[in-house]
DNA sequence: TAGTGGTCTAGACCACGAC
DNA sequence: TCGTGGTCTAGACCACTAC
């Protein structure tokens, strides 16, 4: 009968899912869930803190968990990538390099990623055909030799790193707006100086090694970030505007 | 000798910043912490994940947590006002207030916040003098009656209300660009069409009852908004571009 | 292999909320 | 007042890392 507190933290969920916990309503008490699925009080309360990290729930001193509104969004944790958000939407995602270089980095470059020979991939990003985003990532060389065997246009640069044992850990994500360039204008097919959305992203691996570098720019109209954001918890959420 | 967890995660903190623990260390192991600070390993391990999630320091099983590079935004847990952010990081916070009008609520409006009658307020926003927001809020109808008798100019709207007890607990946070519309343009003294990240919030009570929701508009090259994204983690900051 | 973090248990006391 | 969540303790076993 007993269970980890990710089982515990599953089947709530699901009830939650189900009907059993309308948005409105409130949960059992710890003691009562912890009798429930036949663990302690500590198991229960990591269940729960997982579930508020997603915006699921919402927590007060002294009173019942209270079930959130659902967010129609798909999560963004565990960084996922553009490939498998787009899937998770029910998107087809796709891709269309524009160019793949080697070359010395720029200061910028330098100072992000630590190193001066860099691999410098220009993508076009697709949503079921339509251009929404270009990605103009920095590798550094042992990263960038890996990518540069790939299939770029249709494989998933993250999802074959990983599998190639590159361990993505850590990302710090930056949200601004900027005007789209001639370039980015003609790469996206939109008029020039629409507003866009620009990610830049620095990622790491668990020893804080950088990974990648990337200036991404979203079609202003198209895609759109959510945070959750409870006292003591936020939660990035990525979806179509 | 022993303190809360709190009270540990901030003198880890602070050894951090003094340099103890500089970036690209690793920190002590839970057991020795738990000595030094005299209290027991769970303890620890809550301070631990205060760092964590405040993207100080990286978690692996096996091995000790790293110390990371320090971000150098100012944090923007706990629903941290325009005000008190502007405050955090040494600018002084303005305020010039467009129109507040008492009226029927939009489709969109009613629907967010569940009231036929609203208050709306328009306000631009000041750091250190310099216009770089546009605040468009909605607030129903009793928290727009407490927000109408303010001094709008110059208090912090937010820290007013939870001094009168109405308590901020969740928001969620929407990130898209816009293209600044003629009235933006103006208010802001910038030229038509000039790209803004637009943020869409709306905050609720510790019931999930909405408290207020506003469209905010940011001067694309003057505030970006970071999250801080671990495997299991994330973090919202806001800060200048 | 030894050390470390991840998980779990079974108790305890307190501050806050609902009534 | 009584139940609830917030915090803390002291122990335990396991999986993974570093060596």
């Amino acid at each position: 009968m007993s269970a980890g507190y990710r089982q515990v933290a599953d089947e709530l969920r699901a009830a939650m899912d189900a009907g059993g916990y309308p948005p409105g309503s409130h949960l059992p008490s710890e003691g009562e869930l912890g009798r429930t699925y036949g663990v302690a009080r500590g198991t229960v309360r990591q269940a729960l803190a997982t579930l508020a990290s997603e915006g699921l729930i919402s927590t007060r001193k002294g009173a019942r968990r209270l079930v959130l509104e659902r967010p129609r969004l798909q999560g963004f944790n565990e960084l996922r990538s553009f490939s498998e958000w787009a899937a998770a939407m029910g998107e087809v995602p796709g891709g269309r390099v524009v160019e793949l270089v080697r070359r010395d980095a720029t200061t910028a470059e330098a100072q992000q990623l630590g190193t001066e020979r860099i691999y410098h991939l220009t993508r076009v990003r697709l949503l079921s055909g339509r251009a929404v985003m270009i990605e103009r990532t920095a590798y550094p060389e042992p990263i960038g030799a890996l990518v540069a065997g790939m299939d770029t246009d249709h494989e998933s640069i993250t999802s074959r790193l990983q599998e190639l044992g590159v361990l993505f850990a850590n990302a710090s994500h930056t949200l601004s707006a900027v005007v789209a360039t001639a370039e980015d204008a003609r790469l996206l097919d939109i008029r020039p100086r629409s507003p866009l959305l620009r990610e830049l992203r620095l990622s790491t691996d668990p020893d804080g090694v950088p990974l990648e570098w990337s200036e991404d720019r979203y079609l202003g109209d198209a895609v759109a970030f959510t945070v959750h954001n409870s006292v003591h918890q936020n939660t990035l959420i990525r979806g179509l505007a």
